[in-house]
DNA sequence: ATCGGAGCATCACTATATCTGATCACTACG
DNA sequence: CGTAGTGATCAGATATAGTGATGCTCCGAT
């Protein structure tokens, strides 16, 4: 009576048994002989310590135990079971089946996912994609080293020998002033000496921007911090301060403000896409790099013409 | 990539690496070596085609891959469900679980099943009880025979040696007429002859009847046949013809028909309870069997000290 | 009654698979 | 650069599942 000797062998004896109703014409179905299966069902009962057949003997068939109806309904499911896996590797081989879980962060959420999205799902309607946004790097990074992502949106820079990135675009860091200043102005690093600041609480970039500040001999002063860039953007609106912030998560069209460059310029943040090293990924998943690098490049020949009009 | 070559000991060893993350804690988990639990995961990678595990080296831990993913999910299915038919049959052994199918027929669903279901159900609550009626005792007990039934009340005598049928009452056969006649009077068997007569169709004990009937003589007449009691004695009600019917499947509350003896008598049928020689059953099924036993004698009291009564 | 056949159990034997224990190779980290 | 922790691999002892032959039991037919 030692349920850990039960193989699945014995169950597809039990249930062939149990519907060809003889013990050797379920072994021909099995492809075994009649002596192998009467000594895999003797095994089973051994191992559960129950018989599961009634062998009348002579003619008649060999039928169920109350204890072997019980074991055949358990055993239905796991057989089903695992053909059911096998069926799903096989999409899953194919490129027919699968899931990606993507992590993300704002501006990558609004600006750059659902093209990417829309050009993947158009390829690969059958592979689902499940999207993780945080706020916080280090959670997504360690996600993704867990397994439980399968690739991530990053911050490059903040990023350990872990993980592979690949560039996706550059996102220039621009100052965003009420719109009493004059749009597309090159504005003096120093001009935020002393001045009322807007930022985000710790965002992987908000660390940049102050650790550039403080580079140029600058210590910020924020007057109020928010990880929602319209909260953000409407402060400045207000004329609560000035925003350093990176040029896509800024809404340039809102008339009510001035997006400003600043001189000596901040080293933008590069946005880039991460994966594991060294762990299996679907082909899938490297295919969506591969339309995230794309529709990164449009979106950086579309920010680069936007700036030369502004200029 | 042979699935008949996964067991269930790479499933568990699957879930126990996933979970723990490393192969040595599986393995002590387990009860096994790191070893085995290395060639473990190998055979079910080979089993199935692909890798499970992403290995980075050193402290850092193993991850799931896509498949891995995958079937994991599908081994928890079934390793669960294999921990659920051990709890399962372990109950069934202890008696506190378990499905009882009993076959039946009119006259015993009405005037014995109640009671022995109340009383069963009072000393075992957890075992549930299924009843399957039908006016064609054949078709019963070759449901009895395949293992579909457990029990099955039937009319004793038109049973083969398959099965062993233990005697619960005696259920004499008496003349139903409309209230014009005496009650209880004993009326000549020759009475008959000619007479109008309201029987079944192709019930077990019609056929007892019309072979007693034939035996002294007598060529019944049906002018209408029923496999609903109570139609037939609606019948006999209106005045269409007499009945010959067991007993017990006669309402003698009704004052509106006489209930006479025959003369002389056809011997009473006996209502027994089937179960297949050999068959491994529960023991709640024999209990079931005790309790239909008791029930019976108490209305054999009964129904002796009716007729007396009535006498 | 006896005999043949169908069906399951059992035995002896072989091939194979599984486990252990030792060792190797690799990686991260101090 | 060594150490610790990891998985892979190897060789050998052991256990197991399979085959084929045989035995036993029961049913049904002659």
């Amino acid at each position: 009576m030692v349920w850990s000797d039960v193989e699945i062998r014995h169950l597809a004896a039990l249930r062939a048994v149990a519907e060809e109703g003889t013990f050797g014409r379920a072994a021909e179905r099995l492809g075994f002989t009649q002596s192998a299966v009467s000594q895999q069902i003797s095994a089973l009962e051994r191992a559960v310590g129950e018989r599961m057949f009634d062998r009348p003997g002579g003619p008649r068939p060999a039928t169920l135990t109350p204890a072997g109806r019980l074991m055949v309904e358990h055993a239905a499911v796991v057989l089903d079971r695992l053909a059911q896996a096998a069926d799903e590797l096989a999409a899953l081989q194919a490129g027919s089946a699968g899931r990606i879980v993507v992590g993300t962060f704002q501006t990558v959420s609004v600006r750059v996912l659902p093209a990417v999205i829309g050009r993947f799902l158009a390829e690969h309607p059958h592979i689902e994609i499940r999207l993780v946004e945080s706020d916080d790097q280090d959670d997504v990074l360690a996600r993704l080293a867990g397994g439980e992502l399968d690739l991530s949106f990053v911050v490059a820079g903040a990023v350990d020998e872990r993980f592979e990135v690949v560039g996706l675009c550059e996102d220039p860091f621009v100052l965003v002033a009420p719109a009493a200043s004059t749009q597309g102005e090159r504005r003096p690093l120093d001009d935020l000496a002393g001045a009322p600041l807007i930022g985000w609480h710790a965002a992987a970039c908000q660390a940049l921007i102050d650790q550039e500040l403080r580079a140029g001999g600058i210590e910020p002063d924020y007057v109020f911090r928010s990880n929602d860039n319209g909260a953000v953007q409407a402060m400045v609106r207000a004329g609560m301060g000035l925003s350093v912030m990176p040029l896509l998560t800024v809404d340039v069209d809102d008339p009510a403000v001035a997006v400003q460059r600043l001189d000596p310029p901040i080293p933008p943040r590069v946005i880039g896409l991460a994966r594991a090293v060294g762990r299996t990924r679907l082909p899938a998943a490297d295919r969506f790099v591969e339309l995230a690098v794309d529709v990164c490049a449009d979106l950086g020949d579309e920010l680069r013409a936007r700036a030369r009009r502004r200029r």
